[in-house]
DNA sequence: GACGGTCTACGAATGCCTTAGTAGATTGTC
DNA sequence: GACAATCTACTAAGGCATTCGTAGACCGTC
């Protein structure tokens, strides 16, 4: 059994725009979508297991519902991130940061706004 | 479609044993795991599905197999945290930094390592 | 050469993810 | 009030991941 806190790839997908534009009906989200056109009932099943996950809730307004993100973007990704350094890393954080850099092109001052922050970061937190 | 190149939980668990160990029986494979013991066959079949799918190798050795990996731990490390920096930071790799030093604790020694690594690093790489 | 143990190949069961269709309710319009 | 459009709830199908059992091959030992 996976952790029930990470989000399916059709999940996450809906849950972006749904951190992006806030509350949302189905009709919304479609609009907010990327990529492949999905089914208008596709995505009224998805965003209802949302619901049923506890990654989103409800509101009707009028007939319609709303759907409002409840796990904020910035918590969502820590578990994820968690997630990736205990599988993939097994636990060494500091490895996956070094993959990073030997992957993902960082322009200059984003390296440097990095370390700063690592340098200022509180080792106990 | 998920990306081909990526693993399944129960497929990484497998390759991190060989990754520790090279190339590996069934039986040296699940002396390796750790976690819930699994079947014989289980972890057979699944070194089948790792050798199908290109991420092992199959020799022979007299009656048995033996597995070894072909994607290698860094080359799989790379992939895993692209795809984590594109599906849950939408391709903000510096993102995937400072969801990190939020979340996991690292100690002073560490971060300096790692902000120098960060002045060092080439940008254009 | 028969026997027990070990190994691989195959197949099957289960459960979840993803997608989407159908049915029925609701609402606004003429 | 009837009709068309819109919306939700339910259901279902297909595919993949994970687990493991059974059958048959192979090998060493007595």
């Amino acid at each position: 059994m996976p952790d029930p806190r990470l989000l399916t790839a059709a999940e996450l997908e809906l849950m972006h725009v749904l951190w992006e534009r806030g509350p949302s009906t189905v009709a919304e989200v479609i609009e907010g979508l990327q990529g492949p056109a999905r089914a208008y009932t596709t995505v009224a099943t998805l965003l209802k297991i949302l619901d049923d996950k506890g990654f989103a809730r409800t509101e009707r307004e009028g007939r319609r519902l709303v759907y409002a993100p409840v796990v904020i973007r910035g918590e969502y990704e820590a578990t994820a991130v968690r997630d990736v350094v205990q599988r993939v890393f097994s636990g060494d954080a500091a490895a996956l940061v070094r993959a990073l850099v030997d992957t993902e092109p960082l322009d200059d001052a984003t390296r440097a706004e990095l370390a700063l922050l690592l340098i200022r970061a509180e080792s106990g937190r």
